[in-house]
RNA sequence: UGGCCUAUAGUAUAAUGGUAGUACGACAGAUUUUGGUUCUGUUUGUCUUGGUUCGAAUCCAGGUAGGCCAACCA
């Protein structure tokens, strides 16, 4: 059990760190901007800062990256402590960079005074223009020479309130002609006379990013702080502050984003498709937010499973969906009950079966737990439902459901003979007359007989209704935010409701978010919209199915 | 006419100058009272051209392709 796992370029590092004796322990932190719920792409950066100090030793803050008081809100707080407890992970400290706002006030007058920083006139058009591209090198502001006094003067100024929003800014004083445009005098402070979530109105001033990310990283001496590649040319202003600031030298580590098939990872689209209610609230279950996932019934073992075996990279990737599911459904298959639910009912009558006589027949609860997880009863009549797909007219080549003359056993019961059927004027099937075999009942069957197919049924009269919601992929092509608006690329059909399927009665005392495996159909969890009279349930993921393969040949 | 990042089966990821491996997918078979699970097997790969070297996916150079950078967003 003790073969070695290859490390990741960041592991390398790390451990590299460790044996040169940088570092005695490490700290790593997740700083999202509660500006939106977390996605799939968030547990993958959850599950690698959380993960390196659970292996290397040392500890992880959750942090807020708040600095923008127009897009954050105490409900995304809310829901992303509570993701991010629900993937099992524990942080040290819960901390705000809006803490930070008076050290970050301060470090900028450290700035100016070093004539590193100066206040600017322009207005955004203006800076803009003499920014130049990446192939020009960028004009000089006529504010940049200003004095330190007056800097001084003026930043106090800007935040007593006394400037409008855009009048001015603070930027650093850098190198206009720099290659590296983020280099050209960067924007560190903006007027922003706007109610923050947590500093309410004290402040009107507010810090970029890059003046409070890498500040933030290094007053919590963060040894490795890791984000995605597109902050790859922040990399060399952040070190440019932490030196000229003198304070401690965090590390900015990059790592490609994950892109996962027939889905968006970006918190600006997701909350483009609640808004434009093409969903049902961040938690949809079409969702690849960790809240959706949640409800669609998603444990928090498959995802940090499914975070594990893509690995951390630095490369463009666009991950197959199929491997999510695959995680999903191992972990589900180990923990859910077995449960027979018919979700396209057909009368199944069995005519040699005594009139009104009820027995109970016991089915294990999961044959993959130790004794089959125990064994629950279900109730058995001769009036069942049974799935409309589970019989064919004429069958198909390699059928072994049912058929005229045809032979199945019903799970957990008796093998059953179809004898006739019924139809109606326009054709449809709605009735199969079946015989049994009594001496076939599961347990002691002495029949000697062996049948390919068994099937699934819910005894008519013992049946409870319930909704059940199936779940398609939200869009039709692979990478959706590839090219053109990908609204365009919505999945239409990717919800389809059965308001009235039918499930075995022990169904009926489900509690919310409970896992269990509708045999042969897929993995189901009850959803939170369940009343007492209707449950509701989710479709995680149907089971694999080779049939459905075989039957397109 | 810039700077930076990246390139290994269909997908994701290893191999850290010495046998190109693993997982998912696909395909075939065995087992099965779920056409599930499990098990076995098969399939497909180093972007390109040079160079260094006994030996290159790995080091070097030039190409090519993709990505990021011109918010008072993060």
């Amino acid at each position: 059990m003790s073969e070695e796992k290859s490390l990741n370029f960041i592991e390398e590092i790390v451990e590299e760190d460790l044996k040169n004796g940088k570092y005695p322990f490490i700290i790593t932190r997740f700083p999202p901007e509660p500006n939106g719920y977390l996605h799939l792409g968030h547990a993958s950066s959850i599950c690698l800062n959380f993960g390196l100090t659970l292996k290397y030793g040392g500890y992880t803050n959750l942090r807020f990256d708040d600095t923008n008081p127009v897009t954050e809100e105490t409900e995304y707080v809310e829901s992303i402590k509570e993701d991010v407890k629900w993937l099992g992970f524990e942080w040290k400290n819960e901390l705000y960079a809006s803490d930070y706002f008076p050290v970050l006030y301060q470090y900028a007058i450290q700035l100016i005074k070093k004539q590193l920083a100066y206040v600017d006139d322009s207005t955004s058009e203006e800076i803009a223009a003499l920014k130049g591209t990446p192939t020009e090198p960028g004009k000089n502001s006529s504010y940049r020479e200003r004095s330190v006094e007056e800097n001084l003067h003026l930043f106090e100024r800007m935040k007593n309130g006394e400037f409008p929003d855009g009048s001015k800014t603070l930027r650093a004083k850098i190198d206009m002609a720099h290659p590296n445009m983020l280099m050209r005098d960067p924007v560190l402070y903006r007027i922003k006379h706007a109610h923050h979530h947590r500093t309410g109105d004290e402040w009107c001033i507010y810090p970029m990013y890059d003046f409070a990310h890498g500040q933030s990283d290094s007053i919590e001496k963060v040894t490795h702080s890791l984000c995605t590649l597109e902050f790859v040319p922040h990399r060399e202003l952040y070190d440019w502050l932490i030196e000229q600031l003198e304070i401690f030298p965090s590390k900015q580590y990059e790592f490609a984003r994950r892109n996962l098939t027939y889905t968006i990872t970006s918190k600006r689209k997701l909350l483009q498709l609640v808004n434009e209610k093409y969903v049902d609230g961040w938690d949809d279950p079409r969702m690849t937010t960790i809240s959706g996932m949640r409800r669609r019934g998603y444990t928090p073992e498959s995802i940090r499973d499914f975070c594990d075996r893509i690995g951390v990279a630095k490369r463009e990737n666009l991950v197959d969906m199929s491997l999510l599911e695959y995680c999903v459904r191992e972990h589900l298959n180990k923990i859910a009950l077995r449960r027979m639910a018919v979700l396209d009912p057909l009368k199944l009558t069995i005519t040699n079966y005594p009139a009104g006589q009820v027995e109970e027949v016991y089915s294990e609860n999961n044959p993959e737990a130790e004794n089959g997880g125990g064994t629950r009863a279900i109730p058995f009549s001769g009036s069942l439902w049974i799935e409309r797909e589970d019989f064919m007219e004429v069958p198909a080549k390699k059928w072994f459901r049912l058929a005229p003359g045809a032979m199945v056993r019903l799970k957990s019961a008796y093998i059953i003979k179809c004898e006739d059927f019924i139809k109606d004027e326009n054709g449809i099937v709605t009735e199969i007359k079946c015989s049994y075999i009594p001496e076939s009942k599961s347990g002691n069957d002495t029949s000697g007989i062996h049948v390919k197919g068994t099937i699934h049924w819910i005894s008519a009269a013992h049946a409870a209704q319930a909704e059940v919601r199936l779940y398609d992929r939200l869009f039709k092509v692979e990478n959706p935010a590839d090219e053109g608006d990908f609204t365009s690329y919505i999945n239409t059909d990717s919800l389809h409701i059965i308001s009235n399927a039918y499930i075995e009665p022990s169904l009926k005392t489900a509690t919310a978010g409970e896992k269990f495996q509708f045999i042969r159909k897929g993995y189901f969890t009850l959803d939170k919209n369940s009343t007492n009279n209707k449950p509701v349930f989710n479709r995680t993921v149907t089971l694999r199915d080779t049939w459905a393969k075989e039957s397109k040949k």
